[in-house]
DNA sequence: CGATTAACATTATGATATTACGCCACAGTC
DNA sequence: GACTGTGGCGTAATATCATAATGTTAATCG
């Protein structure tokens, strides 16, 4: 099986199937859940399979209206719910610059990532780079300043819509 | 005069008389303005100084509050407006992991700079890292990501709130 | 089984941000 | 001085994002 990060850690060329990377990141949440003796109820997963399929950032309110859609009787509480135990289970990433969501790439891994935003077609790629957590982990202890977590939001062009 | 870093680069003593950095930020901003042609009318000034006096990162709607008490008939959109001004001219940050605002420590300087936010004592340092900023346009690069701006906001402890 | 707690539904509300429209002051022009 | 374009702002309404409060159902465990 493709390690999460091969799924989806860059920009995916335009025939990707997204089928696969939903099916694989499911198996594992699933997985992670099981071990460590959480819940993935089907509202959850409902809620994760959504966000893996838009294979882009995803707010609330649109997870909410896929939800409504399938006969589910949902409300915001109901996503955000669903979203706070998937952000617990670091299954899912908060984008504060587009309050927005997207499946994390690498559940399991310590640190908070980095995003790659495009602004011109709405993707988002997770890096996990080293060099800029130690650069980060640096910067703030020069301050003399505890680290606890971090956001790193990039916006830019991803290399496909650069050309275009 | 102490340069802007000088005046909030970093986390500060307990007796700080903010009035002084309040001042030297809206002389230059004012100069700043001037120099680009653009006005710095007595709403938008007014909003710089009370982002400035509270001296952390303000919600939109606490500056309204403070307008509002002042005589000044104020809605949202007179704040948010004269938050678009004051962000395009990079007179204020952004801190979307906050929805607030805070001053800009160095205006004219390139680059949208780090945030070490306090969870204890909501105050926020403004860092601007060169090799932070290094590792980001790396990490993008090495992804062909074009960058175009990004937001670095790091949660912890300042050293103050550390010890105690 | 009965007690306890986690998960969820439902309603309402809070917090943040924007749209739409119109007025007025000012600058530039004739 | 009147005409006109523009920027800044007031005002009302609304959109968007998120949480509080309350009660019910459902899984778990002694």
């Amino acid at each position: 099986m493709n390690s999460p990060q091969e799924r989806n850690g860059g920009f995916l060329p335009d025939r990707y199937d997204h089928g696969d990377c939903v099916e694989a990141a499911l198996e594992e949440a699933i997985a992670v859940c099981g071990d460590r003796g959480v819940r993935l109820t089907p509202v959850r997963r409902r809620v994760l399979e959504i966000i893996w399929q838009g294979h882009r950032p995803l707010g609330a309110y649109a997870i909410l209206e896929v939800l409504s859609g399938e006969g589910h009787s949902s409300a915001p509480p109901t996503v955000y719910r669903a979203l706070e135990f998937l952000l617990t289970q670091r299954l899912v990433h908060r984008l504060s610059s587009l309050n927005a969501f997207v499946g994390c790439s690498r559940p399991g891994h310590p640190g908070a990532g980095q995003f790659l935003l495009c602004t011109a077609c709405g993707t988002a790629a997770e890096l996990n780079n080293p060099d800029i957590e130690r650069a980060i982990e640096h910067g703030a202890a020069a301050e003399g300043f505890v680290c606890r977590d971090h956001t790193v939001e990039i916006s830019g062009l991803c290399p496909r819509c650069r050309e275009a």
